[in-house]
DNA sequence: TCGCTAATGAGAACCATTACCAATAAGAAT
DNA sequence: ATTCTTATTGGTAATGGTTCTCATTAGCGA
């Protein structure tokens, strides 16, 4: 039940959340679970592919449903390194994905690897950090 | 002093160190370096734009000597989950860099971001496990 | 009911990183 | 030379996210 627990408050969230973050939603309804649960459980869930788990450098793992290369919300991140702010963006994603899928190929060919997944993170400062050096 | 012994480190690595392994090395020509001076000057060459970071998801930081998306080393890494090797490569990297450029132009437009990097890892299972399930 | 396995929770342990603080070095100004 | 400032450093303690340990429980077929 915990697992279904973690998935639903995973799909519900728009945001991208830690674990402990999870652990207090899934609180909410079964007020018995312990971190730990919802630790093995996220690492059982990304072992499938069902999740994925990201460092946006502020300290702890985050975690989002995942919707593999051809899903219709597939994104990826862009990241202020001043403020942390994460903005998730589709743009030019078509393209990327494609470009991965012949990078994958031939990775995989070259060093017979056999590749998983990808990560592709982008970092700067955004709007409002822009201004302040 | 030290921080040019941690550059010299990075520079002769040809792998992607820790801060321990750093402190380790500088420590045997600067026997009295302390692990904070370690810490604190990466993450002040890390500003600069010197050195980059990076999980691999063992646990700990990685550090490696930066080239900019234009230095002839300029690499992307190929990393086993399940045993935690990590391969530069420099297969596709000028379409990759190529894709970037147009990526981070438009992303810098449309949400107002001044981009300053970027990280692409692909992640899977090396030779030696992919028999291993 | 009896094993057997998977899943769970509470708390302790781990360990990379950070915080804190006093010491030192270098320079400029007096 | 003597202050005053600033940058840099090193030892140690603390932090805190994650993992480990271990006893308990739930499910389930025999
Ligand atoms: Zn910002
Ligand atoms: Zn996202
Ligand atoms: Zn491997
Ligand atoms: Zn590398």
């Amino acid at each position: 039940m915990p697992r279904e627990a973690i998935l639903s408050t995973l799909g519900k969230a728009s945001k991208h959340l830690s674990a402990e973050e999870i652990y207090l939603a899934v609180h909410k309804i079964y007020p018995n679970i312990g971190l730990t649960t919802v630790y093995r459980n996220l690492e059982l869930l990304i072992g499938t592919g069902l999740v994925n788990k990201f460092d946006f450098g502020d300290g702890r793992a985050r975690y989002e449903l995942s919707e593999g290369p051809m899903g219709a919300r597939h994104h990826h991140h862009l990241i202020c390194t001043n403020c942390g702010r994460v903005i998730d963006y589709t743009d030019f994603i078509n393209e990327e994905v494609e470009l991965l899928k012949k990078t994958e190929r031939g990775l995989s060919k070259k060093y017979d690897f056999r590749i998983a997944g990808h990560l592709i993170q982008f970092h700067g400062l955004c709007n409002r950090c822009k201004g302040k050096k």
